[in-house]
DNA sequence: AATTCTATTTCGTCA
DNA sequence: TGACGAAGTAGAATT
């Protein structure tokens, strides 16, 4: 049973789906036999029933071979590492992709207002600052502007260009940016991929 | 940790799908930071990895609340009631589906090779078996022939007809039927749950 | 918020 | 056993 009432029935063995349940939002109602007539042999059975529906699944419990409960507190979601951090590793590795003369300064480059993806020094020696996105959309070119405004305010760094890179970038997003003296950069992730890959295949 | 070996992370909320997990076979091996270099604050490391690719789910353990372990035995399998079962039921209530006159004997007449599905009595007297199915395949026709055999041996019963219900019956399995002097029957399983629920319905 | 589309899908059915 | 489609799909991306 879930924090938020869903309850899984699994078997020990098979795949991740259970052998039934209740979606959330549900409640949980326990009846022992001295409550409720159960058939002979269940110890107790649980209802649960969907908060939102009449849906309801019942539970008839033979044995009990271990029961124990725990508040796992404030569930912090899941957070999907490899696609955008690949991305940002792969360009980091292949930081030429965006021009020959194009040099690493760091990833993740922290700044007062958050981490820059990717700082770098063009064929000029002059600083780009490189934003990263699976999807360019204004959001992201907002983003980079403020980076951009805080690193040329620092004599060491600047003047700071910028570069919006994505593997797809929207057309409004595409219009904000080149107002701005931004510019974009569609990645080929697959291409970028493939040039990674090349060490581990077989042929 | 499944007995085939699979595991899965699940979060304490949400849905009944795993945060990530990995499909059986699989096979777990635990590290603990004596053995291997962990990140600061993890316990133990498990490492599942699949049997059949090169797969491998690495989880990182913060703290163990609770562990234990319990031998479930062979797996039953799944059963799933409702729908043969459903069709049984509306039919011994609905027995006149077959034709006028028919009364119900019995549900779940045993005999020493198994259980009938439904034991009747049609208009002029005579025993009936019938033998349900969600699909008639040949099958459930041989299966029929056999309860006919054991159940013409008892004179109290003998002669007994069979009929082969079922919601779709196969065109071999019709000719068999036929061929073996067992009536065929298509339910429609939609009107007779329809008849069924007409006093639960609210209009 | 509603809709469309993908999935380490899983799971059943049919050929 | 493999191909094909549905799922109480779930979950993400898009409108």
């Amino acid at each position: 049973m879930k924090a938020d009432g869903s309850v899984l029935v699994h078997s020990d063995g098979g795949s991740y789906k259970p052998l039934n349940w209740m979606s959330p939002p549900a409640t949980l109602r326990v009846s022992s036999p001295e409550e409720v007539d159960l058939e002979l042999g269940v110890v107790e059975q649980w209802t649960v029933q969907s908060a939102k529906t009449d849906d309801r699944l019942i539970i008839n419990i033979h044995e009990k071979l271990d029961e124990s409960s725990h508040d796992l507190g404030v569930d912090p979601g899941l957070i999907k590492d490899g696609v955008e951090a690949d991305l940002q590793r792969l360009l980091a590795e292949q930081i030429e992709t965006l021009g020959a003369g194009y040099s690493l300064i760091r990833r993740e480059y922290f700044t007062a207002i958050g981490p820059v993806d990717i700082l770098a020094r063009d064929a000029d020696g002059a600083t780009v600052a490189i934003e990263l996105k699976r999807r360019g959309d204004i959001d992201g070119v907002e983003q980079l502007t403020r980076y951009l405004e805080l690193l040329n305010r620092d004599p060491l760094l600047a003047p700071v260009r910028g570069i919006f890179a994505a593997q797809q970038i929207k057309p409004q997003a595409k219009v904000l940016a080149n107002d701005r003296g931004i510019d974009c950069v569609t990645l080929d992730y697959d291409a970028m991929r493939g040039v990674d890959d090349s060490e581990s295949r077989l042929f």
